[in-house]
RNA sequence: GGAGAGAUGCCUGAGUGGUCGAAAGGGACGCUCUCGAAAAGCGUUAUCUGAGCAAUCGGAUCCAGGGUUCGAAUCCCUGUCUCUCCUCCA
């Protein structure tokens, strides 16, 4: 959600920015202004006749209640009571109309963000090098099922389509990931949460995942919504809440399965573990002021690479333009790591500021030295999502006779270097 | 799943349909006193929002949303949450 005040005092600059990630035919920033300002007036206009209606409330009192000047009185004030009603009904009604309006815009993207979408994103930087193999190589699925690490004819027998099964040293390794993700969160001081999954309509509304991706979420009976990712409930944690200065920022992480309907259908290529309805994901998260927010970014940013490395994986990191942006998101950096076998590189982590646009939506603020109530700003990063980097472990690592070498990381908590047929 | 009770300011807690943004106590903060502290006394102590340079004036908020009424913290309905008892359980 943006600020309606910097919209009405800064409509040009914000029109240049909205700009950079959105269509000319779809942002109308005057009629936005427009309403803003009926719904003003209107107000206006209720405020003074409830003010009216309000003045008469002491008089009543002493009148006595049966006599003829209480019966007069009654009479004149049935009158404006249904004018201050009118009134309050057309101020709800202009609000409301404003707010859908405001609640589609996206966020207003940092000045160092390009416009346009994915074909401008831009590549910041490679780290390591793409293995070279002296063999054919196979796909993760071909390596993972030939050493009993992946059952996924089991899986779809069980859950149908698009679903997985880890088993055994399978089961272990993707659990090793997730253990050596949380070991390094703790190590640098981020609280671990295990939140709730069947998450409030109103959740996914704050975190800006709804009314947007209504379709592409898991909805259960009672109403409820699997969450899509542990951000949209890190999100929440402090919704309609006072938050003290000196506690910021608020690192923390949580592990979760992320729950997708991927309605939108799967792109051919995409075989195996890299599109699932469930998949295994870390989420990092921070609150911060607004000041601490650039270098909570970063130092995210770095968190991540620096658990691809750890694992010894060849990546790159790219800055978003403004359209690939999730909604929310002021800047977006992704973490992306190579597949040798698709020879493409797939997002591990999505870094993003998204300042105060959730915040706004979440009524989520701290209070100042000053004593001002100020939004807060709030980061979320994959740190990492594992389900993608098994892909990766099972295509970088593999070994001409069909056995996998394990990342030097995740051998203390196997047990062993190389998983291999008996 | 069944039965009941409740939700009020930083906290505890009172509240009659009108003069209630709300008693009282506590806490916190400030001042007086003191070399200092304690104690005591006095005072201050919600948020959001509109107009205004300002003093100030207005509106909203007593869980949320509807309703009744000239007027709702107070009455009615619905929802959410909390607690107690029973039931069921990992």
């Amino acid at each position: 959600m943006l600020d309606i005040k910097r919209i009405v005092e800064n409509k040009k600059e914000v029109e240049q920015a909205l700009l950079k990630r959105m269509k000319k035919d779809d942002l109308d920033l005057d009629e936005i202004i427009e309403k803003y300002k009926e719904k003003k007036e209107k107000q206006q206009e209720y405020e003074t006749l409830r003010a009216k209606q309000k003045g008469f409330n002491e008089k009543m009192a002493k009148v006595e209640k049966g006599s003829k000047e209480f019966k007069e009185l009654i009479e004149d004030l049935k009158d404006l009571s249904g004018k201050v009603k009118e009134a309050e009904e057309e101020v709800r009604e202009a609000d409301e109309e404003l707010q859908e309006k405001l609640e589609v815009l996206p966020n207003i993207p940092d000045d160092d963000v390009v416009g346009g979408g994915k074909e401008n994103n831009r590549v910041l930087r490679e780290i390591g090098e793409k293995p070279i193999f002296d063999f054919k190589i196979k796909d993760h699925l071909e390596v993972g099922e030939g050493l009993g690490m992946i059952d996924m004819d089991r899986a779809t027998k069980i859950a149908g389509s698009n679903n997985v099964m880890y088993r055994g040293i399978g089961a272990q390794l993707e659990w090793a990931l997730i253990n050596y993700f949380i070991g390094e969160h703790i190590k640098d001081g981020y609280q671990m949460i295990m939140p709730p999954h069947l998450l409030t309509e109103q959740s996914g509304y704050t975190a800006g995942q709804l009314p947007k991706f209504k379709e592409d979420v898991y909805w259960v009976s009672d109403g409820n919504m699997l969450l899509p990712t542990a951000e949209t409930a890190l999100a929440n944690l402090f919704r309609d809440e006072l938050l003290e200065e000196e506690k910021l920022p608020i690192k923390l992480f949580a592990y979760t399965p992320c729950y997708r309907r991927e309605a939108g259908g799967y792109r051919t290529n995409e075989r195996g573990l890299l599109r699932m309805h469930q998949f295994n994901k870390v989420e990092m998260f921070q609150y911060t002021t607004p000041e601490q927010s650039e270098a909570a970014l970063e130092e995210l940013l770095n968190k991540a690479t620096r658990l691809v490395e750890g694992l010894g994986l060849h990546y790159r990191v790219t800055q978003l333009a403004a359209d690939d942006c999730a909604a929310g998101a002021a800047k977006t950096y992704d973490v992306e790591v190579w597949m040798p076998f698709l020879e493409t590189y797939y997002e591990v982590s999505s870094i993003s500021n998204v300042r105060d646009y959730q915040a706004r939506r979440g009524n989520i603020k701290y209070k100042t030295g000053e004593g001002e109530n100020k939004y807060v700003h709030m980061l979320n990063a994959s740190g990492l999502a594992t389900s993608r980097l098994m892909v990766a472990i099972l295509e970088t690592f593999q070994n001409k006779d069909g056995s996998l070498n394990i990342p030097e990381v995740l051998q203390p908590i196997l047990g062993r270097k190389i998983i291999k047929n008996k």
